[in-house]
DNA sequence: ACCCAGGGTCATA
DNA sequence: TATGACCATGGG
């Protein structure tokens, strides 16, 4: 067991692309605000389910933040019922889309941790959330501690905390120490992301 | 029938 | 600060 700061992340994602391949821009879509519905739409659900209601938002024409702010919360438990938890998933899309309409046109003026705290702030965006949508849609540096990389973290011997917040803090000076760039912390979540699916759909 | 997926919130200690 | 219950749809 050795400490989550002496983790070699270049390593890793050397690792990674070699065995699965460059992953490109990752993420399904490129609009900043479908990316962000998206991150909420996956929380907890499979990818296909998050895709199959963003395409009845889009269908709608609600992937706008102010025409889906403005849309009432029934009719969108019924769009994106798919995603799954009807009670949670439409409220929180609301609230993504009032920050989106208000506050997202002025991110620019933010620091990274100024627009973190914001968005964590946001009904229903928690500090994975966060940090995805920093990074596909505000090129924010972030590395996502998602559960893939806990697990490939363990597997390389590390002892890795339970809780987010504590996950990043210790991985923290090995991902200052990799000297990523945006982009490369954009495609090593992808490529974690990838394997982790490999992974598990191996053991099955 | 059972397990799980690209988490977050809330209550509790 | 850190666990545990809960949420709910669809695939394997």
């Amino acid at each position: 067991m050795s400490a989550l700061a002496t983790a070699d992340l270049r390593g890793l994602y050397t690792e990674l692309h070699v065995r699965n391949g460059a992953q490109g821009w990752w993420w399904p879509g490129h609009e900043p605000l479908e990316i962000a519905l998206g991150a909420v739409l996956v929380q907890r659900s499979r990818w296909e389910q998050a895709a199959s209601a963003l395409t009845a938002l889009r269908t709608r024409g609600l992937l706008d933040a102010a025409a889906l702010a403005a849309t009432e919360e029934d009719t969108l438990r019924e769009l994106v019922r798919p995603a799954g938890f009807p009670a949670q998933k439409p409220r929180r899309l609301l609230a993504l889309a009032r920050w989106w309409r208000d506050r997202a046109p002025g991110a620019g003026d933010l620091d990274d941790a100024a627009l973190r705290a914001e968005l964590l702030a946001v009904d229903g965006i928690g500090p994975e959330t966060a940090d995805a949508i920093g990074l596909y849609c505000f090129s924010r540096p972030a590395f996502v501690c998602d559960e893939y990389a806990r697990r490939l973290l363990r597997g390389k011997g590390h002892e890795v905390p339970g809780s987010y917040e504590a996950f990043r803090r210790a991985l923290a000076p090995a991902v200052e120490r990799a000297g990523f760039t945006v982009a490369e912390l954009a495609e090593l979540h992808g490529l974690i992301v990838e394997e982790g699916k490999l992974a598990s759909s191996r053991r099955g």
